[in-house]
DNA sequence: ACTTTAAATAAGTTTCTTCTAAAAAATATG
DNA sequence: CATATTTTTTAGAAGAAACTTATTTAAAGT
């Protein structure tokens, strides 16, 4: 149960999101993400494997121990009931919840976790859609797939948002593309990789690249 | 306004207090308050020095700077708005509310701050009493003077607690010793520095120590 | 005025996080 | 299959923030 510095909680809840999307997380992505150069990846996974935290197979990629996925999913909790208190308690804008979460999240115990969950009514999600873990370590992930997989003429209700990107979500929010909304595909052409929606009543195009983080359940 | 490191603002906001009460801030109790070795205050002090943030008078102590002083009383804006959101909105326990603060009031944005006072109601004070400074930087501070300075028989109502550590707090409140309080001296004996106080009419004995980070306003 | 004590500083380490550049391994290409 | 390219790892160094210890300096007491 020893503590943590920010950097591997972060380092942590990364490689817990990573592991969700692509089975296993390459040290490539997670300098991507985490915006630090490659070689500090590998250092700072070397000094979590020493933890045991995760373990690491060279030129493969990284995996959470039991112990380490147990911290993440208790920062990916604080992350996300961090983002509804900025939303739905401070009035922040949708966009911007996520980074300042991302400070926020190493600096409130745990324990009052449990208030700010009843104070926020017990939300199921963040405000982009992603389940929140339960004090238990327990994540309830309702089933969709990414908008990219629909067909023409195949309906949906947007569930998530998977990369929440301040840019990537003011530019979906000026289409309401945001969990609740209904969309319809309309047209994809490969050609360009562009994909033609309806979001509620008004018409919208998107990357092949956006369309790949929204994922929505067919109906 | 180059942005400055987390142990710069716990610096400055420690500083602008210490000289709030004592009119200068000595290094060996910066180095008491913020827990660090005496060594390390000096480092740290030059380099603040160097930002233009405070001056220095080796062998009397450290004073801020108009620049430094302007950032001190935004992170004690933040600090003070941070404990409130803790005590009123999340419910954490009036003596865990300064030092979690301590922690958040680095990560948040200067610019929710205006939404976090309107949904907080406009206090003017944080849970114990200090002045919330305005987004102008400045502080409103109502007159007090300490618990010690009172005669036998004097009456006050408590203003605020000037220090917060956890411990103090917690066994000032079992004594009901909590700003709007009423409080009567009984009696002070010099002998052994204790005061017998009334407070809202249960009877308690105070350490001389613990009457002078008592403010109250006589009535 | 001299000594003692307390405070301030200087110098050398440690830990953490990051970077860059070079080497090694894996993958792709002709 | 051998070579080229890309990806990953290793290694060395740097900056920030802290600590300890030893020395210097100022203030206080006799």
């Amino acid at each position: 149960m020893d503590k943590v510095s920010s950097t591997v909680e972060e380092y942590l809840k990364t490689i817990l999101r990573l592991e969700e999307k692509f089975e296993i997380a390459k040290t490539s992505v997670l300098a991507e993400v985490l915006k630090v150069a490659l070689g500090t990846v590998t250092n700072t996974v070397e000094k979590l494997e020493k933890q045991g935290l995760v373990i690491h197979e060279p030129y493969k990629g990284i995996k959470l121990t039991e112990k380490g996925r147990k911290i993440a999913l208790e920062v990916l909790r604080r992350h996300r009931l961090s983002e509804r208190l900025l939303t739905d308690l401070l009035g922040v804008d949708w966009s911007r919840a996520h980074e300042i979460a991302c400070k926020l999240e190493h600096n409130l115990p745990n324990d009052i976790l449990k208030n700010l969950e009843k104070v926020l009514g017990h939300p199921k999600t963040c405000p982009h859609g992603n389940p929140i873990p339960t004090s238990c370590g327990e994540i309830f992930e309702e089933s969709s797939e990414p908008l990219l997989n629909l067909k023409q003429g195949d309906v949906g209700i947007i569930v998530k948002i998977t990369e929440e990107e301040k840019e990537i979500l003011e530019h979906l929010r000026k289409f309401k593309l945001i969990p609740g909304s209904l969309v319809k595909v309309l047209e994809k052409t490969s050609v360009d990789s562009l994909m033609k929606v309806k979001v509620e009543d008004v018409e919208a195009f998107l990357s092949f690249r956006l369309a790949s983080i929204i994922n929505v359940k067919k109906v």
